[in-house]
DNA sequence: ACAAAAGTGTTGAGAGTACACCCATGC
DNA sequence: GCATGGGTGTACTCTCAACACTTTTGT
């Protein structure tokens, strides 16, 4: 806002403004996003992004923050929050003018089960990759995070916020797997994750089935940021 | 906007909305922005990103590309625009509740030259690393909008954006050394830059006051993004 | 003992980086 | 003829990608 040295503020006509939040997370081995039914309307059957109106003393990323609790009840300033975009076509509600802030979260499902009796009755958890109708251009928005999401556990270390405070490498490895929808090699993984300087071993082992594994954590002062390979030099 | 199935969309008070384009060019061997003055307030002499309100049938793109025509005369789609972020605190804009989201554009200088008498009095153009005092949230609107180019002009071709349509490639190295405030080797720039096959040589040449170098254009069926180095395998 | 997942090294290819001199033109 | 920016090649290093077997545990 520049031009103006003064105006009446009130002088133009407002659109509404909301905030919706994508939330993944790791469910059932594959990357799942919550989403809340729509009952009648606009069309039967078809599901939403969780979300709400911009309070009037409330920032955007505390709106996005109290849609993730209202739909999770996870009400942690540690999950991991971004502002992914703003998506304001004039007819993307049939209704009114609705400008809306898309957030993504996420969150691992060791968490989620914490709070698991949450007041949203009529929120289930998707395949982020199959969907089911969405409503309004929520599809866009879903891509759009999608994509986001891919492109930032490339060179960063967000893929932890998806799992438990400990973990395996196996468990690490899989999870980049489910989201970026790719099968890699055990060995290199390995090699490179450590190379990195981001985990620290635990003493303690997860026992399943056959030989325990090592348990690792995220090293909270890592500096997991990777040299971009440029287009130039 | 998800869990409400039927709601009063007028029964909120609603933010006012605004679009802020921060719009960069090469000038005068410089990376610059272009602000506009707030003649007494909030601050005696501070500069402010242009931008304005949000027409209810326009979308966000559309206001920006507007804003934009109105600083600069340039109404051309092929100039480069891209959202930024949205800045929505509640006190940003002491006034009232403003939410403003932000674009950055890239404008060669040739292309303005071209509107050179528009009706901006009071815009002018500022070293984009060394901008005066900016009123409200606005440094900071600035310095993402800064920060943004670097990194996308690492992994994209948009430094083409701020060249005429046909540059030597000394002047292409000069754009990226403007950009990312760092000196680059000559004879791997070119090398790579040429190895990437984004750009045509035409058969002119530019005559200065030494030997003349051959100009180049940018392929429009260019695909120029590099694949990039991860954290991970 | 056997099934199942954990864990571990090497090699070849390609990309990045550092570095110094001759060339074409205007004056 | 000289000053100025244009233009060119090589050698070393590092990172990436491909690839298969041994170890440890539970049953």
């Amino acid at each position: 806002m520049g031009t103006e040295s003064s105006y009446d503020v009130t002088q133009y006509e407002r659109p509404s403004v909301t905030v919706d939040t994508v939330i993944f997370t790791l469910r059932q081995g594959e990357l799942q996003v919550l989403l809340v039914e729509r009952k009648n309307w606009p069309h039967e059957g078809e599901w939403a992004i969780p979300g709400g109106f911009v309070q009037m003393d409330e920032s955007l990323s505390v709106a996005a923050r109290r849609e993730l609790k209202e739909e999770t009840g996870v009400d942690d300033p540690d999950v991991y929050l971004e502002q992914l975009y703003t998506f304001g076509a004039p007819d993307r509600d049939p209704r009114t003018r609705v400008i809306t802030v898309a957030y993504f979260a996420l969150i691992s499902s060791e968490r989620l089960r914490l709070h698991a009796g949450s007041d949203a009755a009529s929120a289930a958890w998707f395949p982020a990759y199959h969907p089911p109708p969405l409503a309004f251009d929520h599809a866009e928005i879903l891509s759009y995070a999608l994509e986001r999401l891919r492109y930032k556990v490339e060179y960063t270390a967000v893929a932890f916020q998806l799992l438990s405070e400990t973990f395996t490498l196996t468990e690490l490895q899989k999870a980049y797997e489910h989201i970026l929808d790719e099968q890699l090699d055990k060995r290199n993984f390995r090699r490179k994750v450590l190379a990195a300087n981001v985990l620290e071993a635990t003493t303690f082992v997860r026992s399943g089935d056959h030989r325990p594994a090592k348990l690792y954590r995220f090293r909270e002062d890592a500096v997991a940021e990777v040299k971009t390979r440029r287009l130039f030099p």
